[in-house]
DNA sequence: GTGAAAGCGCTAACAC
DNA sequence: GTGTTAGCGCTTTCAC
């Protein structure tokens, strides 16, 4: 990839021209060189490439984008860090999906909402060609993006199933998390748990009822009882251990799996206040494999999502989409694993 | 915003002409009213405003990417997630920075390096002309991103300062981390401690080292002993907590201060085995204020840097460096914080 | 298989 | 102040 000493066009980059000259053909036996090199004959494609690398020739983006109607960008909203949580999903599946895109020669674009107006982003990036598609990752109810992308024929993938959306046509990947919260109760059970309590999420949350549905169903499976068992909180550490304190003192339960790591810390402050050993005492697990769960003493043991697969399943939708746009992307479901750590603590007598 | 019914030039996206036509202007009109609004009568603006207005229209990036050759277009280099540890800066940096980018009119593209080869994902980006300038990150010692970038007058601002490089003539913004240190080391102090150890990291890394002069001066000012006291090690849990484990058996320290918040995991490893109450017994801070930090209990105390303040000022920087590149952006320090916790226990008798 | 012509939508430079 | 002209670098269409 040396660089051409000559003398270039403009004084910039090597253009489609200089390659041409160059190469002594004409501009669009370059364009084909690159876009379909299978049209020239192979010595003209050999003398042409040799001009290509002799230059340090690439394409420019925008007289590509301009020509192809496209940008070979998708858009991705990033939501504030939500401090104090043990919150951070982003991180892996955004490394992830800029890796896999780059695969299909997609980059991934960032944007943020402004505020109140959920939409007002992807109006403003949509309208102006911007980006050729979206990543949509929270779904949840109530959230009108995708109804509002799908007015707008705009192509988008989600990370996240259409709750309540009957019209919904996009492809869309998700976590079986009932699945995940299944493996946690039965991991517990397994370990000779029998009062198994279970933090999650308000009613209102249709992921949190999801999750809590993996509990119940593991505990019916094993004829154990679920009553009084359960509590639904708010996502902070606060009500964890708040809650935490309510279970152990009414229920008496000797195991917890909650709905995120931030619930299970919760947990962990209310046991380490009560003088009790997370494991030996009483197990925890939690949700989302966050690094507190990983570098917490004695290690939490937590349902990992399968995010970096999530993201690879999801641009190869979007590839999809956007090649063949009829074809309408079934959803995928993913199941997570289970990182067993300390706080599952030892097999029961 | 309301959309357009009536039929468009070529059934796509409103355009330039489509505009002209509607307000009985000529396109280079409704440039102008876009772009130098002041150029135009205050009636004939209003007009074509209006117009602009009834047809929903948002000038097409990819031809004013040609035309202007500029992209309006950052690119972040992205690492993957450390598992395994407590760092997770990029978080909050990179939200901020895609706020702080909008409102300048640009947006934040993302990639990655592939494998081995730090340059390369740059080398794309740049010679497509897919980015206007760099946002660096990572300009630990003989990392090779920046005279690289340097050397083919790639725009480019740091977060970071320039360590080694002599030749440097970029704008940067940097965390006096020696000041965080030192603030950590001094809350120690004022509580009464005088055995306080230290855990860094491997001398050959030029931040570590910094990290540790903010200990040492501050031990220094107070004349304590620092013999004995300090360690270095690899950023790991598992080192932190053996590091600790050395440094109690053999230098009896009642606090700890840690270049990371995953070498204070470490410590808080360490003391959980022996039964010592983090906070109580043995003080403990860490570094980056991150949501283990946030979450853990009883809290562990560590110094924040202000990400969000350095993505504004590196944004501030990119703005100067792309208007008028001729402007030298100095360097700029900023003065991290301390968040106490739990972990940093009560005033000693 | 290769070349010539046209034009994507916009803005810089100039004329009026 | 506004309109006209030209062209950014590329790819699509159609001759040859």
């Amino acid at each position: 990839m040396s660089r051409y000493g000559g003398r270039l066009s403009s004084g910039g980059a090597p253009t489609l021209a200089d390659v041409a000259e160059l190469a002594g053909v004409s501009r669009q036996t370059v364009s084909n060189a690159v876009n379909n090199p299978d049209l020239l004959r192979a010595d003209t494609l050999t003398r042409v490439q040799q001009a290509i690398e002799q230059l340090g020739y690439l394409p420019n983006r925008a007289a590509r984008n301009l020509r192809t109607r496209s940008s070979h960008l998708v858009g991705l909203r990033i939501a504030p860090v939500q401090e104090g949580t043990a919150n951070a999903l982003m991180d892996r599946f955004v490394h992830s999906l800029v890796e896999a895109s780059r695969e299909v020669g997609y980059h991934v674009l960032l944007f943020t909402g402004e505020g109140e107006d959920v939409t007002s982003g992807y109006d403003d990036l949509l309208r102006s060609t911007a980006v050729d598609a979206f990543v949509v990752t929270d779904t949840y109810l109530g959230n009108p993006q995708s109804a509002w992308l799908r007015e707008r024929r705009a192509p988008f993938v989600a990370f996240g199933r259409p709750w309540t959306d009957p019209g919904a046509r996009h492809p869309w990947v998700d976590v079986d998390t009932a699945a995940g919260a299944h493996l946690a109760t039965r991991h517990l059970i397994d370990k000779g748990h029998r009062r198994i309590a279970w933090i999650g999420w308000r009613k209102d949350s249709l992921l949190g009822e999801e999750r809590r549905s993996g509990w119940s169903r593991a505990m019916r499976e094993a004829v154990l009882p679920t009553t009084g068992l359960a509590s639904r909180v708010e996502d902070t550490v606060a009500s964890g251990r708040a809650a935490a304190e309510v279970l152990l003192d009414d229920a008496r339960p000797t195991g917890f799996v909650c709905a995120s790591d931030t619930l299970a810390m919760g947990v962990l402050h209310t046991l380490a206040e009560r003088g009790l050993q997370a494991g030996d005492d009483v197990a925890v697990v939690g949700f989302d494999d966050s690094q507190v769960a990983q570098t917490v003493w004695p290690g939490l043991s937590s349902v990992r999502l399968p995010l970096e697969a999530a993201a690879v399943e999801l641009v190869k939708a979007l590839e999809g989409l956007l090649s063949t746009p009829s074809q309408v992307g079934p959803g995928l479901m993913l199941a997570p694993t289970l990182e067993v750590r300390g706080t599952s603590g030892p097999d029961l007598a």
